[in-house]
DNA sequence: CGATAATCGGGATCGTCATCCCGGTTAAAA
DNA sequence: TTTTAACCGGGATGACGATCCCGATTATCG
């Protein structure tokens, strides 16, 4: 691939993660093309359809959390790891809330072209949840099912103070004290 | 206004609330008026934009909830109550935040329509709130802008098993057993 | 029952937007 | 530097859907 066409290619991903996070998904592929500096062509042959603009957007976001979970699962212990995932997963869902029910509904499976890339959250968030488990610092009794659910509703969370939301259900989840 | 204009705009709104639900927003106007037995032109007269449907159908769903949590307070102990309005809120949310984001971004207030046709939730949600701390079956320190926060990111929740988040959002508003 | 005015149905209209295409341009290789 | 093939911009195209309009219908009232 000639350099300028990568370069594009990014500055338009950049652009698009962007504009859908702030304006919604509906913003017109015209608009996103004006505000990347290239012309709507430009777009169209990188991402031939918009639905396959929204899973390349989706996928780089989902490659640079599973960077960050295994950072995590690298530098600190199993609880603290797990806490800090959940909560960064709640920081940045909003954005992808919109994308990940757009390509549902599209019959995409987002899940199986993560995991094809190597980028599948979803997994790592199993694994840290059961680390967390077996080191007391998670309530035994959660299931991982429970735990999609979760994070399924706070990603969709898009209010003010995310913070507090991911404290309450933090305290749901720790081990009763009992 | 005509008894067939009253029963045709009723079929509609009712029709329209149950699509939506469904199948999302996007449904064209043509496909909600078809399922409704009535004429496209039937929809925009009484209805002359499709953001005033939505309107429509969220202030009477607010209508039926308000109903239904002034009967909770009547009927139950307050902390009873309370638990039970935020479950149906959250039962019943995953229809209602679509509506909610496309009116917000079209610059429609819907607390200030809610309120002046008194159907005003969030008001009854306040309201239980307070009851349940007071008779100590919530944890006192939780505030009011904790529970829309937890509320809306309930209400976005559209996956499966709900109640299983219910129940652990619930286990992190009842008072700390120390 | 007859008059009348509101309501009805659904086709016509208009704007918007995703997608495709083509003539000009430029990076990359020899 | 010259060649060449890929890439670029942005206008053309076509589909879709919200809204408007008009002749036909029907509820309501005297």
């Amino acid at each position: 691939m000639r350099a300028d066409a990568q370069r594009n290619r990014e500055q338009v991903l950049r652009t698009a993660a962007e504009i859908f996070a702030v304006d919604g998904l509906s913003v017109p592929v015209h608009e996103i093309a004006r505000r990347a500096g290239v012309g709507t062509g430009t777009v169209s042959r990188h991402f031939p359809t918009k639905e396959s603009l929204y899973a390349a957007v989706l996928l780089d976001r989902m490659g640079q959390l599973s960077g960050y979970a295994d950072t995590l699962a690298a530098d600190h212990d199993p609880g603290t790891a797990f806490f800090a995932l959940f909560g960064r997963l709640v920081q940045e869902g909003a954005s992808h809330r919109g994308l990940a029910e757009a390509l549902a509904g599209s019959g995409f499976d987002i899940e199986a072209a993560a995991s094809a890339a190597g980028c599948d959250v979803s997994d790592r968030l199993r694994t840290l949840l059961t680390a967390a488990q077996d080191a007391g610092a998670v309530d035994p009794t959660v299931t991982f099912a429970d735990l999609k659910a979760l994070t399924a509703g706070c990603l969709a969370y898009d209010g003010p103070d995310p913070e507090r939301v991911v404290d309450v259900v933090c305290r749901g989840l720790r081990p009763a004290p009992g």
